[in-house]
DNA sequence: GGCAGTCACTATCATTTTGCAAGTGACCCG
DNA sequence: CGGGTCACTTGCAAAATGATAGTGACTGCC
């Protein structure tokens, strides 16, 4: 953004883009959902270097989608959790993934199941007024002022 | 990703952001979707610089979310479209637009209405197995092998 | 008490990506 | 023929990223 008059900071997406909008970013919060909230664990596992790692993850902090919470104090022991706004952030998260599955989907994929029926979850990205799929019914902007 | 073996590609949120992984990306397809299909409409109203733009855009392209099209042939002028795939990326952009709205929204931001109904639309990610939004119920991973 | 080992980083530097400014080629319009 | 627009490319500076090494706080073992 940053460009145009009409649109300079009026646009929801760049807004949520801000604060998330880079891909190490994404993956530490899906990584996080999984259950690898100490530095070390998502180090690992993300294969990123430290201290873009170290980075990122005071980013997230500083944007509020993430908190540091010292578990233990001897030896002094952070984990990094999801806040509300970072949970919030994770059915996007799914919806990229069943798009990365549909669109760029080679070999055996991870996914999510429902813990309760067993199935395979499938992310729809709905209008909550109709209930029906965005992109199944034409819309229209609406521009501030 | 390219780090740990027991994920190594197998996440497909890493696969999605593969193709679509940064800010600009997003933004193109944002605009795109706004009826900007020129170049010269997507450079002035991202106020991004002209050689990024077009990086952005042969990616975008090679990734297969957009195409080229040529609208005149004299003089050569040449639009970007949004193919299958790029136009699934847009329900991901509306939920990154409603977190943001949530997150980061301060003064007035653009919206999208329902053209039939008027009502501004309100982007929520269900499973469409259960209908419920994901977050409301438990869910389990599923590695591959 | 000394030494290896883990965890969570920071510091330093090379490489890569981004971004700005200026230029270029194709064309149209008067 | 001289602007003017559109769609870029080129050259270079600045910023972000990434690899590697190192550091401080501790634990656990002999």
């Amino acid at each position: 953004m940053t460009g145009d008059e009409n649109n300079l900071g009026t646009c929801p997406v760049d807004r949520g883009l801000m604060r998330v909008g880079d891909r190490w970013s994404m993956l530490v919060l899906r990584d996080i959902e999984r259950g690898l909230t100490r530095y070390e664990q998502l180090r690992t596992s993300l294969g990123i270097a430290p201290n873009i790692l170290a980075r990122r993850l005071s980013a997230l902090s500083d944007g509020g989608l993430i908190e540091k919470r010292r578990y233990s104090q001897r030896p002094p022991r952070d984990e990094y959790l999801l806040t509300d706004a970072g949970r919030d952030f994770l059915p996007i998260l799914m919806a990229i993934g069943a798009w990365g599955r549909k669109y760029n989907g080679g070999g055996a994929l991870a996914r999510h199941l429902d813990a309760e029926t067993g199935e395979a979850v499938r992310p729809v990205v709905i209008d909550t007024n109709t209930g029906a799929p965005i992109g199944s019914r034409p819309l229209r902007f609406e521009y501030p002022e």
